[in-house]
DNA sequence: ACCTGAACACCGTTCAAGT
DNA sequence: ACCTGAACACCGTTCAAGT
């Protein structure tokens, strides 16, 4: 009785971890559930990666692989700007990895975009100081944004039912302004805050460029 | 034989569950251990919490506790700068928190600072739409460069020679500004960044306001 | 009302054994 | 070299039983 599986490896587990991480979230994946997706026994993962930790940064690096790396032929700034939407994207694609973004460190994929970020400061004229602090204000945006549109999608569930539900356990004297930002969120929320708070620190910067 | 122990309380339970993550790191803090630092059994806890998630979602709320309400005696622009630096000094002393942070509800605390933090804008002269950017720039601030800034320390270890570990695994041809941007981190960080980014999202802000 | 023991349905990982 | 079964040391949580 020969094997007639497709043999195991490191790019399938990773494509097969993500998959299931997209659809059912991270906290379901487990080793024993990734391995059953695949057909094999949860020990035949361990011959092609290290541990959890080892397959989660795998799948992180493996999404950054699908950010636009920053176009050398645009002006920094708009090059910038783009990599940040490229990467925006794929992190709402892939809800459970800007969580685990920050937990793990830099992968091959992850490390060419955050040498593209910086080269692109450093040629566009930014000292080395400013060159950094335009490097972690950008990442920082892109990461944390997407937490909390996400952190809002969640907790507010699919519909808006939920968040109307929030609202109503608000007392309306004591949190007036927070019952306006949620219906923001409910009604106003076009999708272009991303972009308006990215302008904004690109424009800062450029400033204080000087 | 009468029992001598404090009886347990939903307070207590936190302050303990927070000392404990302090202390070992939230991935250590399991129910059971938790329990037994409390020297009761695991089972006594779910007389006082619903679960693990509403443990967490109190600690979170714990903390925020100890953050500085905004100074509604001050200018709007320097209550917001002072509530950021409070909240950052927070989340610095309990680095297990700022992970949990996008991922849980708003505890009464978290939600008088929102409110505090909106009520800033809004009587500062900010647009509800603008407010609402403002609110995104800032809180995404605090929790996502306080994430990095954790990412950071943790990987390059207690001392340097971590990072300069991982600056050697680093190409020089493909990864100079990699290699300069690690070095930074490594001689010139006086930990002000986080103070200049955000002074940059405080100005960028008042000058969209117009 | 609050505490507990046993049990259930899971985890990640080690180790020795197979091919 | 790669796959596997059994076992270990954990989890969070349910349920029935105690006081």
């Amino acid at each position: 009785m020969t094997d007639t599986r497709i043999p195991l490896s490191r790019d399938r587990i990773l494509t097969a971890a993500v998959e299931l991480a997209d659809a059912a979230g991270v906290e379901v994946m487990s080793m024993r559930k990734l391995a059953g997706s695949l057909g094999f026994e949860v020990m035949s993962l361990y011959n092609h990666i290290a541990n959890k930790g080892d397959l989660i940064t795998g799948m992180v690096d493996w999404i950054a692989g699908d950010m636009a790396r920053l176009d050398p032929d645009r002006p920094g700034k708009q090059a910038v700007r783009d990599m940040s939407i490229s990467a925006h994207d794929v992190l709402i694609e892939h809800p459970w990895a800007a969580p685990l973004w920050t937990r793990s460190m830099p992968g091959p994929n992850r490390l060419l975009l955050m040498e593209d970020l910086l080269a692109a400061f450093r040629r566009g004229g930014f000292s080395p100081r400013l060159a950094h602090f335009g490097f972690h204000a950008i990442t920082m945006h892109i990461v944390g944004f997407t937490l909390q549109q996400l952190n809002y999608a969640e907790t507010n569930s699919a519909t808006d039912d939920a968040a109307s539900a929030f609202i109503a356990t608000l007392d309306p004297e004591q949190f007036p302004y927070m019952i306006e930002h949620v219906e923001y969120h409910i009604h106003d929320d076009e999708g272009g805050d991303f972009v308006f708070i990215l302008d904004l620190i690109l424009d800062g910067l450029e400033r204080a460029k000087g």
